[in-house]
Order: structure tokens, then sequence, then C-alpha cells
DNA sequence: TTAATATTTGCATTCGAAGTCATTATTACG
DNA sequence: CGTAATAATGACTTCGAATGCAAATATTAA
């Protein structure tokens, strides 16, 4: 029926003999049509295969009613859960994913250059890493912001977040069982807000366990590092005793590395845990000790605060911390 | 500077002491302008921070500079990495990515009229599976649409897709040294399109070697459904000589399971390859023989493709095939 | 210097839906 | 049955940038 030629809200309009206004209010809801002229409406634009120009709405109504969502490279973890959860909730709210990727850092200006023009509603950003400047922008362009994954202390900032503190506690918690004596921390980059705030957690909450010999190793929280990173430490080291890895990814380079090239048995000979809990840490060949993050409810507690800004722009910050759950698998040696 | 109140053409105008016209050219590459001009409204513009209204824009040139992307929960293959190169391709085009995810086959309709009314340039469709009634659907809205890693015969659709009769013939040439007797193939879930191909192929493949006992599995894609299917397999069954997997994933399952509950020795005892070349494929743990999509070039080709139709509506329906690369991991027993 | 041409510029209109406001139809009730 | 109150409707304006067109200005040629 419709081929090739957009139908607008005229057409419909003239075709069932009302005004525009009538059909724009037939389509909008709840606003008071008589049921006579909603018949009208619905059959001739039912007809005629109208459907109301998002973008037309989006002018008037200054809501874009799509939510930005900013996703760095580093964000791999579990990216693709994440994300179709992500999608997934706001769909239900009635508001699409603009999708942004941050990878490199001379791009954040040409990124929020779109952000601006294209007038989102909204902004989740996903294990991206912004300067408070870059903050305090958004809140002049009056658009809420919620920083997923993310813990920033004595900011601004909507956040929402694992409990790292409790999660590494936990591990801790498992590891001290056996009493190691020499521990090494493997870290994610220097760069990266939640590899330093992991470290530190970890570095800190060792001492109150009263742990001396603690070493510190920094990869890039990708497989590869995890091995190399324990190469080059027995090249020159005897095996420690516990390792404590920024997450599941290098955990498992860790363990292969170990595994293969070197003939360490996991866990007999070193205890290793990490964090995350993504999908092949439970693989048979790995059942790493980790700190599952409970990604569903993080999306979702992330989405809710978005909207709840969206709707009431002056809310206070507020920083949702989760709990992620101790997953007990067979990469701490049993005492 | 800007601080609560959106700065328009106009209000650049009127600081410039141009017209609204004058304005809207500077911004708009390509138009003729005075450099006098095109200073004034600069500083102007700088002065106020500035930013053309992208949803207006869209409105009036009916180019809505965004890309559907539609992915299904089964593209995880190689997800993350798929979806950041889109969206990186894509901004070098100066599109942005309008995600949508496609779980559940009852909110094709929902997903339909939210394509149309977002007025998208052109749409990618991710391991979505679209009836041809729906492909239809598109070119009566003259919305491009490129599936990606598709390979749809006899169809009018853009498609971009890997090699699978050459990839699988590799694979199947590298298992044909060691003579395999008994043969396995794991396939993907009968209602994927992807997944019936790579089936068939290799079951006529392995006709044309002259192999006669083949026996067919099917798996979910899943790590758990490559355990599953396995295990099942050898409570009534021997061990076969090889198991050609539809995916990394399953192969991956295939092979702790194995390991771990069978005592078989990969791949002295059975040989396995996959198919996608995911990263943790090439783990130390697993080493599989498998063929790699090369995705850079796939998502290079899908976004040319689409961008073609974009600028000339009318080209003929075209397929564009890539060749995969084949990885020879530890997997496939030495002859 | 003047005519002829090319380049800039601004006015007015457009895109398509939504909302304002005044007007008309409908209902409720004394 | 008349009047007040309410619901439904349409004419008109708005959102913000882009563009066809004609007028104004600048540039070049003669």
């Amino acid at each position: 029926m419709a081929k090739n030629k957009k139908v607008t809200s005229y057409d419909v309009a003239r075709e069932a003999g009302v005004s525009q206004s009538a059909v724009s209010r037939v389509f909008r809801p709840g606003l008071s049509v008589s049921q006579k002229t909603r018949d009208k409406v619905m059959t001739a634009a039912n007809r005629m295969g109208y459907r109301p120009n998002a973008i037309a709405r989006m002018l008037i109504t200054k809501q874009s009613g799509m939510v930005a969502v900013i996703v760095s490279s580093r964000a791999n973890v579990n990216y693709p859960e994440v994300l179709s959860q992500v999608s997934k909730q706001l769909a239900a709210q009635n508001k699409r994913v603009l999708l942004f990727t941050l990878d490199d850092p001379d791009g954040v200006d040409e990124l929020f250059e779109q952000i601006w023009t294209f007038q989102v509603d909204g902004v989740i950003a996903l294990a991206a890493h912004f300067e408070s400047h870059r903050l305090a922008q958004f809140e002049e362009h009056d658009i809420p912001v919620v920083l997923y994954n993310r813990n920033v202390p004595d900011s601004m900032a909507n956040t929402v977040c694992c409990n790292h503190e409790l999660g590494i506690k936990q591990l801790i918690t498992e590891l001290e069982k056996n009493n190691p004596k020499k521990y090494l921390v493997l870290s994610g980059p220097k760069d990266s807000d939640v590899a330093n705030e992991r470290r530190e957690i970890a570095i800190s909450l060792l001492k109150q366990f009263d742990v001396e010999d603690v070493s510190i190793l920094y990869g890039d929280y990708s497989y590869q590092s995890g091995r190399d990173c324990l190469a080059k430490w027995l090249q020159k080291n005897p095996a420690p005793d516990a390792i404590i890895c920024s997450n599941d990814t290098m955990a498992i380079g860790v363990i292969d590395e170990a595994r293969e090239n070197h003939n360490i048995h996991i866990p007999n000979d070193i205890s290793v845990v990490g964090f995350d809990g993504i999908t092949s840490s439970a693989w048979l060949s790995y059942q790493i000790t980790t700190i599952k993050q409970p990604v569903e409810q993080l999306v979702k507690a992330a989405v809710a605060m978005l909207l709840e800004r969206i709707e009431t722009p002056d809310l206070p910050p507020e920083a949702r911390v989760l709990t992620g759950v101790l997953i007990k698998g067979n990469s701490v040696k049993r005492p």
C-alpha cells in the first residue's frame, strides 16, 4: 500500500475526514478523543500504513527517546550480556540505545559533540573513564548520566557498582584458609579506575589480614597479559602461594601459563582467584573461584536510576552498590 | 556559558549579525560562504556553545544519520568485536548505531514499528533470522538492509558472509589426514540458518570425501550443549574419531567433557574442530583447530555495502563472501 | 568605468507531529 | 427545557535547521 511515499498525519487526517490534531491525539496516549474519531483515524491509518514520525515528534517534544550508551573497548568483561540487558531494559521503558564506542581518548571531544547534537535523554557509560570536568559538561547540558560499574569517590556522579570491597574480602577469606605466605596481586591497567580500585582494596585488605609478603604486577585485563605476567614473575622468583587477579580473563591466562609452561598445578601449588564471574570462568578446565557480578540487577539499577533523573532532573547524586556472589570454584586449594 | 538554555541557529545569527541561513550554511560542509561571514559565525557559535540540532536536521533532510543494528541473542559468537567494529566503521562514515536486540520472535512486529518510526537510513542485521516477507517490508519502506553472516540463497537480500563451504572443506581436509572412521557432526540449533548451512555443508562434503559413518547431533551453540551432547552420545556409543562442531564454543564444551568426565585425550583419542575463531579457541587449554572469521573485513564489507545502497538505492542485491583463515590448533591429531 | 558574470546573502517556506486556545458538541442536573 | 459544566474538535503556531529563489554584493572582463 504505502510504496515509496511517506504517509503523514495530514494524509491520514484528510482520508479520515478529521483534522491533523485529531490524528496526533489518537497516537498520543491519554488524550481525550471520542471513540468515533479514534475509529475513523485508526482505520485510515492502518489502511495507509501510517506510522508517526519519531523525528518530528522528538523535535517538538524535545525528548529524543534515545539514551546514549558509551562503551569503551575495555568494557569487554561482560560486554555482550550488559549491553543486551541495557537494551532490553531501556526498550521496556520505551527508550532506544544510541551506541557509541570510545577507544581512543582523543575521540572524547568528538563523542561529546555527537551527544549534544543528538539531544539524547540520558547517558549510560560502561567502563569509560571521564574526568570530572567531563561530567560537569553533562550537567551544563542537563543530560543525566549514570556510570556503570564505577565508584567515583567524592563525586557528583550517579553510579552503579558491584561491591568490590566485600567481594575481595570474601575472596581473600577463601585464600586465607590455606595460610598462604606469598601473595601476588595481578592488577589491571593503571589508567583504569576499576583496576585501581580493585588493586588498592586488595592491598589494604591483605594488610588487615596481617599478610606481609605481597607483590603487585600490572596486566591489561587480557588473557595474554595474565600469561605474560606470571611467566615474567617466574623467571626471577619462586612461585607464590596465592594470586589475586583483577579479573577472570587474566586469571585464566595465569592458570594456562602455570599448567602448560611451568608444570604448576592449580590449585595445589598456587591458589588463584578472579573477579567478574564471566562465562568461561566456570568452564571445567578453569573453574575459577571468583565474584560473580550481578549483571542483571546492576543494569536494572542503572536504568532505573537514569529514568528517575530524566523524570526529576534535580535529584541528588546517588551511588548504588550491589553485592556480588562468591563462586567457590576449584582454583583455591581446599585446606 | 551555555547553561540550561539551548542555543539555536537564530541565537547565533543574531549574535553574529547575519541571517539564520548563513549560520546553517556555515555548518553544512561544501556550501558557499564568505570567509568573513564564516569567521563571524564561528566566533559567535563558539562563544555561545552552539551545536546544530541533529533532530531538526534529520527532519528537514530526511536522513537520520542512524543505522539500526539488530542483534539477536544468538549472535553471541563474536558479538563484542563485531558490534564495536560496526560502530566504529559507521562512525567513520558519520553514521550512528541505533541498537535493537531481538530475542523473542514475537518482538519482531514491535521492532519493525520502531524501525519505521525512527526513519533509519539503513539496517544491519546480525544473526537475526527474517522471513522473506520481512525483507520485502524493508523494500517497501525503501530502507536498505544488509544481513551479516548470512547466506540466503535465491534471495533478494544483500548479504555478507564468510565462506562456509571452503572453511569446512579445509577443516575436513585436516581431519582426513588421520583417516578417521567415525565422524560426529555437532550442529547448532535447527532454527538457525547459519547452523543449518554449516551442518548441510559438512554432511555433503563428508560424502564427497567418501566418509561413510557420520552421525548428527544438535546443540544450541552453547558450551553446556557441547558437553551435554558428547556425554549423551558416550552413554550409548563408543567414542568417535572426529567431531566437527558448528562453532568454537561447543567445541570447547566437547573438549572439557571428554577430558574431565571420560578420560578421553584430545587430540589423540578424538580430533575436534570448531568454527569462528573466537578468542578463547586459542587459549592454551584448548587450542582448537578452527576457521577464523575475518570479522574486520566482514564488517567493512557490510558497512560499505550498506552505504552504497543508501547512496544509490537501486543497486541490485549482492552477496559478498569472504574467506576465513584456517587456524591449525592442537585439537586435531598429527598424522 | 561599465557591463557582465559569479558569488553571497537573506527571506520565506518546509519537514511532520504536538500543543495552545478558542469554539462547538455533549452530558448533567436543577 | 435551559443552563452550567465537561468533553471533543480544528485552526494555528511551534520546534530548529535546511534550502529554493531572488536580491544584493563582489569580482572579473572589456
